[in-house]
DNA sequence: TTTTGAGTTGTTCGA
DNA sequence: GTCGAACAACTCAAA
């Protein structure tokens, strides 16, 4: 075979879109045929691999890719299952393909992935080409003075803004070139339909894609943005972007956000940018915390700030479940987790409020809460999730302090202030009247029975109390501080 | 090297 | 009902 006929493997991972792809857009431009391919691991492969409704949403965005595949260029999608080196290798032998192109992964098992995949492709004598992930800035290149990862997020955030240099994102390839024939592929509708099917019901609730994904887009910044600063905290409006299962699984680039957001601010009136300007913030938040786990790869695992590894967490599976059903009692975190349950999405307002009651009113370790979230969000991101989670319990970096705990009917008076959203998804208190619903155990006897609730049988009691609950956290955490252990 | 100013998202209490 | 202060120092980042 002529060594210019040879292909080029494109390796899909986290990067499932056309457009604004470097590793695609370089191998078209090459002008040898390009073999796309997607690797699918074994859900337990490694501690945080996707498991849950996440890895039903990646085969559903597969699907949708393969399809965009088939209808811009003729091409398919191949795609194998089992170890990515092993299987990379085995494709290229087939192939006789002479370089894999892909976009990075900044997670710690994907970066070691990265890197058997490079030995093993160096041992064949093929051509490794490596693009920057799906992140506005490169983990390892925003550093304080003394060339620090940061520990804080306002410095960290002046420091992107400072040193960012927009690019506009770049197009889908115009043409690409098809291998005269194809390695076998796996029907990803199977490798779907082998997944809890719980699972895929809450996946295919969500148009996949990146059509999909760039329409959402467009809604957002067409008819949100301009009111993200004054209503994103409003659990029951459709105020935030939801863009967050499109990030995940790469059908849309941060850098196509952010350039959305940009090029709608420039039709703005004066005045008008500080909404964008608080969007914008969260997607900074998405690169400190991918940047944090970089540099402190255990993150998932174990407690940023060393001293809380010492926290008497209480372990109770019955509180687990109440919590996880959606059954403590307390309408607003009730909500959250069943919203989280049906639909694989919550806004982050309801998340915070969740995991804060599960981690200061219980007192339950947030790696469980973390390993919960991971199985059911259909966003679930390992470094946002860990990130977030130990940013609740107070031991991550730049956490929030621990006499802050969230008093869920003050939050839920605050941010549901007309009960829509407890009643969306706590249909039994849809009676309660505004006054009491949030606090339906304080409503005298007359006025739940007139609307059907009983307290223990509708709909349970406050599962703890929360004036106890809250002394009984802050006492936990003032001793974390004291105690010698410290360091 | 030392100093200084600042620090996502809240709640409760008392004036 | 509204408002400001206390909550707890401490660590971080920059000058």
């Amino acid at each position: 075979m002529a060594k210019r006929t040879q292909p080029v493997i494109v390796w899909f991972r986290r990067d499932l879109r056309i457009a604004d792809h470097a590793a695609l857009l370089e191998a078209a431009q090459g002008g040898k045929p390009v073999i796309p391919l997607y690797i699918w691991n074994k859900p337990d492969e490694a501690r945080w691999s996707h498991r849950g409704v996440a890895k039903a949403w990646q085969a559903c965005n597969i699907i949708a890719l393969d399809q965009a595949l088939q209808a811009q260029y003729g091409s398919r999608l191949i795609v194998r299952k089992g170890d990515a080196a092993a299987e990379l290798m085995m494709v290229a032998a087939q192939t006789k393909a002479s370089a894999i192109y892909f976009n990075m992964v900044y997670e710690p098992q994907e970066l070691a992935q990265e890197e058997r995949v490079s030995r093993a492709a160096s041992k064949q004598g093929i051509e490794l080409k490596q693009y920057p992930g799906n992140l506005l800035t490169a983990p390892g290149t925003i550093l304080t003075r003394n060339s620090q990862p940061y520990k804080v997020f306002t410095p960290f955030y002046r420091q992107v803004l400072r040193t960012y240099r927009h690019a506009p994102p770049q197009p889908a390839p115009e043409k690409l070139p098809t291998p005269t024939t194809s390695p076998t592929s796996i029907d990803v509708a199977i490798l779907l339909k082998e997944l809890p099917a719980e699972h895929q019901a809450i996946a295919q609730r969500w148009p996949a894609g990146e059509a999909a994904a760039a329409k959402t887009l467009r809604t957002f910044v067409t008819s949100k943005l301009a009111r993200y600063g004054a209503d994103h905290d409003y659990v029951a409006m459709a105020s935030t972007s939801v863009l967050s299962p499109y990030l995940e699984c790469g059908a849309i680039s941060a850098r196509q956000i952010w350039d959305a957001v940009e090029r709608h601010l420039s039709s703005y009136p004066p005045g008008r940018e500080e909404s964008a300007a608080q969007f914008e913030r969260q997607l900074i938040w998405r690169e400190f915390s991918y940047h944090t786990l970089l540099a402190r790869p255990e993150l998932p695992d174990q407690p940023y700030h060393e001293r809380f590894a010492a926290f008497p967490w209480v372990r109770d599976d019955d509180l687990l479940e109440c919590w996880q059903a959606g059954l403590t009692g307390y309408p607003l975190v009730d909500a959250a987790m069943r919203q989280l349950s049906a639909e694989g999405w919550m806004p982050g307002r309801a998340r915070m409020v969740a995991a804060s009651f599960f981690v200061k009113h219980l007192m339950q370790s947030w790696v469980d809460g973390e390993q919960w979230f991971w199985e059911r969000l259909i966003d679930a991101d390992l470094a946002c999730n860990a990130f977030n989670w130990q940013w609740v319990a107070g031991s991550g970096a730049d956490a929030a302090p621990y006499f802050r705990v969230f008093n869920p009917v003050l939050q839920g008076r605050k941010f549901d202030p007309t009960g829509e959203y407890v009643r969306r998804h706590v249909p039994e208190l849809t009676d309660v009247p505004n006054r009491y619903l949030h606090n339906p155990w304080e409503a005298p006897e007359p006025v739940l029975t007139a609307c059907g609730v009983t307290l223990g049988k509708h709909y349970p009691p406050p599962i703890v109390e929360h004036q106890a609950a809250r002394e009984r956290a802050l006492s936990a955490y003032r001793n974390l501080d004291k105690s010698p252990s410290d360091m």
